[in-house]
RNA sequence: GUGGCCGUGGUGUAGUGGUAACACAGGAGGUUGUGGUCCUCCCAUCGCGAGUUCGAUCCUCGUCGGUCACC
């Protein structure tokens, strides 16, 4: 089997930089993941993408099958061609939409049962049947389905979780494994499969849950179960315990996070992973991120709300000091213009800027 | 000039003898394995003056403004 993750730590903390290959190509660590949930990065195109630095993108399992379809994956033979992206993707299997869309759900131990929100019809999630809708989607790293409590959740509730949790990722795994002797696929063509870790803030419950799926030998390890309402204690407790329990030489994804300050914290303890809507949805809310100073100090940036009326006459960029091309063309006043006429350019543009500050930020801490 | 009708926030509309509701606009927050369409909050001494009343945006009178009809 070929070596997926080669990484070197850092002198100091256990912060590490990577290299993770996979079907579309090898790929720095720590890397973000811009989110592409129905295969598009909202308002951005593949040549901006990658001009920004955007190594690989994340998409969704669940929503992709919907829409389009997997009728419509098959003939285009997978997401890269349908949607012109020839770099990695990382598929989320629909696991955190049993708990986003937790009102239209329902959980056995066989799989999830959904509501569609979009035409009402009955969709069945098991483990495997996600496997193998990823597998149709080309997927360079799937995610096995996991089951994301919400929080609050007690213990017992935690714990179910967590059961299920490694139950569902011991079928993804053996799943998986047939299909791939089945396929006969290279192994440098053969995509990577990740478990996920859940436990809410019980760090004994994690803990098992990061020895148990360790036996199953993935060929990656996310931290589920985060930013899903607790607090940046718990959230930073949870990082600090659990990430550097995971695998070593396997590359760790903490799910969904987060805020700057939050991946910095991450990438010093030592994951490698990340994705969130924030930069993307705050962009077309006009929440903009300006670059402050160096990672090490404490507010190294600052969000500003472009169409705050103290922008009317501002003729300085979003952030001076940013190369982006939303900064190197435009005024915050226009910005703000753009957004108070409801014009979709402001949404692109301010898309550009925020994903160019987010990947800067990666590109700084694999430096 | 005479008669009718009407004057409520930036705009358009509700409403009640116990100090005002809604939409949009405006202002300020929020957003973590996606909500461009989402959520929260703020923004009116009800044209002006007087009277009746415990209390008037509401009733009465006057006044100013608008509008329609007639002379």
């Amino acid at each position: 089997m070929m070596p997926h993750f080669s990484y070197k730590t850092s002198k100091k903390d256990l912060q590490r930089r990577g290299t993770l290959d996979t079907p579309h190509g090898s790929i720095q660590t720590p890397f973000f993941m811009p989110i592409a949930t129905r295969g598009a990065v909202k308002q951005v195109t593949i040549d901006e993408l990658k001009g920004l630095g955007a190594s690989i993108i994340l998409s969704n399992t669940y929503h992709l099958f919907q829409r389009p379809g997997l009728e419509i994956l098959k003939k285009f033979n997978g997401l890269h061609s349908f949607m012109g992206w020839d770099g990695p993707i990382l598929t989320d299997s629909g696991g955190y939409q049993v708990f986003s869309l937790s009102k239209m759900r329902k959980i056995t131990d066989e799989g999830v049962r959904f509501q569609s929100e979009i035409d009402g019809r009955e969709i069945f999630l098991t483990p495997e049947s996600v496997i193998e809708t990823q597998l149709t989607i080309g997927s360079d790293i799937l995610m096995v389905l996991d089951e994301c409590p919400p929080w609050p959740c007690t213990r017992e509730e935690a714990e179910k979780a967590v059961k299920r949790t490694i139950a569902w990722a011991t079928r993804s795994k053996v799943y998986f494994e047939k299909r791939m002797k089945q396929k006969r696929i290279a192994p440098e063509k053969r995509p990577l499969v990740f478990g996920i870790v859940q436990g809410s803030t019980f760090l004994d419950l994690r803990k098992r849950c990061v020895e148990e799926l360790s036996k199953l030998d993935f060929d990656g390890y996310a931290i589920g179960g985060v930013a899903v309402g607790e607090g940046m204690e718990d959230k930073q407790t949870i990082i600090k315990a659990i990430a550097p329990l995971l695998p070593a030489d396997k590359p760790r994804y903490l799910m969904g996070l987060g805020k700057p300050e939050e991946i910095v914290f991450a990438v010093q303890n030592g994951v490698d992973m990340f994705d969130c809507v924030i930069p993307t949805r705050e962009a077309r809310h006009g929440q903009l991120y300006v670059r402050k100073g160096a990672i090490t100090k404490k507010s190294f940036y600052e969000t500003i709300k472009i169409g705050n009326e103290k922008y009317k006459f501002d003729k300085k960029p979003i952030d001076p000091h940013c190369p982006c091309y939303t900064c190197t063309h435009h005024s915050r006043a226009y910005l703000r213009h753009l957004f108070s006429i409801n014009e979709g350019l402001a949404l692109r543009l301010a898309t550009l800027h925020n994903l160019a500050f987010y990947l800067d930020l990666m590109k700084e801490l694999r430096k």
